[in-house]
RNA sequence: GGAGGCUUCGCCUAGUCUGGUCUAUGGCGCCGCACUGCUAAUGCGGUUUGGGCCUUAAAGCCCAUCGAGGGUUCAAAUCCCUCAGCCUCCGCCA
């Protein structure tokens, strides 16, 4: 919603402003120009010189020089100004792409079929209470160490998450994807380049102390990965499967999702990542979704697919895709997974460029989510659970889950091997 | 954390002490052309990136770019300062 209040007014009074500063910037760099060739030419006079005509030129040369510097100036300052401009300004937003904000949204298409509980006959139980039950989840001690929107997997929980880490990576191996590990601590210039300092900024947490910031997505690691480099086309379209811990300050949601796992500070995400051709983005951007479609369908999971409103894409984003799962006990579809075009947005920021035939131009990004674990886990043990609190694993996890097919719950959990002292 | 060394137009490299002759040397790779049954070899030419001018186009021209930024100077790859990255050694540490 916030995105979409603002103004288009203001928008075009930035570009105009942009625009006066990139011509300033032009202007004064073809007198600088001008003038250093002039200083050039002047400079190799000198040393011939002698006596009274080298203490004129040196005196000529003198003025030259502070002409030069001035015009130098002159061209930083309107540079400066222009990037300054240029990176308060959001993607083009895609032509086709729903108006309005978050609950403007279209459902594109609609997979699997929610489960009747009331037909099985008992009422589904929300997945803190079942992940109590498996002693997969323990938010309680989490707020003790760390506060509210934390959490420990535990026992059979971190399994699960290791199980869908693996069958994630090994999907996205499969479907031609390099897998990677990367930092969750980065630069500023990453950090921008990505999109993320713009409206996003209050949702990043920022280490001062060494002016690091720590990533939401390694969608940001991985856009950065080939910063001021230029990648022959052939070599593209670049496929990275890139797995870290994500953190995210949630500001602004206080009230909302507090219960379980379902918005968190800290967690683990298997994402996809492209570099591909501008004119192939499109193309690339339907792929991302197929595979998280397929991701999804192998979980079992119903889901809906919907192409994201225009107020709810965010800075970088010309277009999203949102894959949503059903969560039974909130009666509707929630995000799991997120698949946004780019194009050269992020790449013109951090300069990653193609080179053809045509010479070199800025390439076109594009990230979609494969597994965010907390989410993933909140579907998986809503959408498969039975009436004495098991939960079933779907197919694609038992290689990683030492073949079990259901997880139940434990007779003597966690809580009675050692139980907090307080309260 | 401490001490030292390094960073040059794809890769390697000359140049830095002693500022102007650097319009940055040479090799490798790559591209084009020539020659040659093919390949190879050989010869000649080209080969950073960004901005601007000019042109139907090609070509050509100007400016910047020697890790980044600042300073000194008429003039900086070269001298000074700050920062970053890499390497070596010491300390500490999983």
């Amino acid at each position: 919603m916030r995105a979409s209040q603002r103004a288009r007014g203001e928008d075009v009074a930035l570009v105009d402003a942009l625009l006066s500063a990139d011509e300033r910037r032009r202007s004064s760099g073809s007198r600088f120009d001008q003038l250093r060739a002039e200083q050039k030419t002047l400079g190799k006079r000198i040393p011939k010189a002698t006596g009274d005509e080298k203490a004129e030129l040196l005196r000529q040369a003198s003025e030259l020089a502070a002409a030069v510097k001035a015009a130098d100036a002159d061209q930083n300052e309107a540079a400066e100004e222009a990037q300054r401009l240029l990176l308060q300004l959001g993607n083009i937003v895609h032509p086709d792409v729903p108006v309005g904000g978050e609950e403007d949204f279209t459902v594109l298409e609609t997979i699997g079929t929610p489960r009747d509980f009331a037909a099985e006959g008992f009422e589904p139980k929300d997945h803190l209470e079942l992940g109590q039950l498996l002693g997969a989840i323990d938010v309680e001690r989490a707020a003790k160490v760390s506060g509210s929107r934390f959490y420990y997997l535990t026992g059979v929980g971190a399994l699960l998450e290791l199980a869908l880490v693996n069958a994630a990576i090994a999907q996205a191996t499969e479907a031609g994807f390099t897998p990677m590990l990367t930092p969750a601590l980065v630069k500023p210039r990453a950090m921008e380049g990505t999109g993320f300092l713009g409206q996003a900024a209050e949702n990043v947490y920022h280490l001062e102390k060494d002016d690091f910031y720590l990533v939401g997505t390694s969608e940001v690691p991985l856009a950065a990965y080939h910063m001021d480099e230029i990648v022959d086309v052939d070599r593209l379209p670049l496929r990275y499967a890139g797995f870290s811990p994500c953190y995210r300050r949630e500001a602004g949601t206080y009230g909302k999702d507090t219960r379980g796992i379902f918005r968190v500070h800290q967690f683990d995400k298997v994402e996809m990542f492209s570099f591909v051709a501008p004119e192939e983005s499109e193309a690339e951007h339907a792929r991302l979704l197929e595979w998280e479609k397929q991701w999804l369908s192998a979980l079992g999971l119903p889901f809906q697919v919907i192409d994201v409103a225009s107020g709810d894409l965010g800075a970088s984003a010309s277009r999203k895709y949102d894959c949503e799962a059903w969560i039974p006990t909130q009666g509707r579809y929630r995000e799991l997974t997120s698949a946004s075009n780019c194009n050269e947005f992020q790449a013109r920021r951090l300069a990653v460029r193609l080179r053809d035939e045509r010479g070199t131009r800025p390439l076109a990004t594009l990230n979609g989510t494969l597994c965010a674990v907390p989410r993933t886990i909140v579907a998986l043990l809503e959408n498969h659970q039975m009436a004495d609190g098991s939960v079933w694993v779907p197919e694609v996890l038992r290689p990683y889950l030492g073949g079990r097919t259901k997880l139940e719950p434990i007779k003597s959990g966690l809580e009675s091997v050692s139980k907090p002292a307080t309260k």
